[in-house]
DNA sequence: TGATATTGTTGATCCTCGTCAATGCGTTAA
DNA sequence: TTAACGCATTGACGAGGATCAACAATATCA
């Protein structure tokens, strides 16, 4: 176990609030204890990498609370990152179904309490659970939407329309009206925002300066 | 109809030589009877449009013979080819599970035979077949996981290093040695070409004519 | 066959964005 | 308090690649 990952008291999945925004949501009480039984509930600190990318992958993680990113990294060491996943999501699924290695890295934003699941309870739950299985499948082919959206952003957009894009996004996803201005529920340094949309930091900065000049934000 | 794409005789799942690599390959008589009766096989002619992104989708598409190259495009008309699909290959599963219309158009790049399946089809299917569940999952699955590495090599691989590895991949998908040289079992242009990594036709040449002085290729 | 699109190739130019470097600023630690 | 660190910001510079334009090569068709 790696520093400042720390196992703690398995949650159950039965009580969990956050199990209606999951694949789990519709299990009977019998699933959810084989699932509790072949579950960790483990804690992680601010910046601590829950998997790593080209990891063998035994499992697929459920974010209990907190926020974790999921990136994809170069040998130069630049990272894209893919998906921002929040209470509820679920992360590795992919791996699990093309028997390959995590393809991705996640990393937790905040402090974070992530149930590890192992994967030999997904055929089970698939053949057990239509529902599941179809939220997994949902879950699948929205990523593959949205990757390929930003595939062809990255591709075919400047980096100015890129933050414009990606400040609209957060600001949907994570944005609260705080009587004058819109805050944002998320904490993300100028680095994560960059590789959200494959920039630099520098970059990301001057047209973040930009848009305050002309008043945009 | 469109103007090129003729209704043919359908050509029954039963007896299909491409099925054994699609999402029915392990199907009962009944289940493919039912799919039949669900179907239409259709003709295109080369550089005919299949179905368009942002359509509403009513099905999906399976290849008989022929290519078909699946692209997103921007407001500008320029194109981010997502997939080159074979006969077996399966296209408009991710707008059928969305629920959203295509995300993105198909394109024969290849006189092509083409079944259509009504997507009523596929709650049936899915429910009576894990394996074509399986199937599909796996499909999905194996689609984001490309996309996501090609989103990566957009974002942070020059032209030159995308254009060497899409050489590489194309080869290794279409690649017959002839003796001498390797030729592609497929007829893609230079724009085509540009397409696939997200440059220009310009660029993509003079990066080929780089190579080709490099006694690269 | 010649006429006309269509596709491929090359050149010149411009501009976006990455890189490197310096500096400011806020936070933690001694 | 000061030192040291991480993060944010700005400047200078250059390279990669897009754009526009011209032309060659090839295919298509009457």
């Amino acid at each position: 176990m790696r520093p400042g990952q720390v196992a703690i008291k398995m949650i159950p999945c039965e009580g969990c609030h956050v199990r209606e925004r999951t694949a789990f949501a519709e299990l009977e009480p019998e699933m959810l204890d084989r699932i509790d039984g072949a579950k960790q509930t483990r804690k992680y600190k601010k910046g601590q990498v829950i998997f790593y990318e080209d990891n063998p992958a035994f499992g697929l993680y459920c974010i209990y609370s907190g926020k974790v990113k999921l990136y994809k990294s170069t040998a130069e060491g630049k990272r894209l990152t893919l998906k921002l996943a929040d209470p509820g999501d679920q992360l590795g699924h992919l791996a699990l179904f093309t028997g390959q290695p995590y393809s991705a890295t996640g990393e937790a934003l905040e402090d974070s309490t992530i149930c590890f699941v192992d994967r030999r309870c997904l055929p089970t739950l698939m053949a057990k659970s239509p529902q599941a299985t179809w939220s997994i499948i949902n879950g699948l082919a929205q990523g593959l939407s949205v990757t390929r959206d930003s595939a062809t952003d990255i591709a075919y957009r400047s980096v100015r329309e890129r933050v414009a894009g990606m400040l609209l996004q957060l600001k949907a996803k994570y944005g609260r009206d705080d009587g004058d201005a819109i805050r944002l529920e998320i904490t993300l340094s100028r680095e994560d925002l960059a590789e959200l949309i494959g920039a630099t930091k520098e970059t990301l900065v001057r047209v973040l300066s930009d848009f305050r000049q002309e008043q945009l934000i």
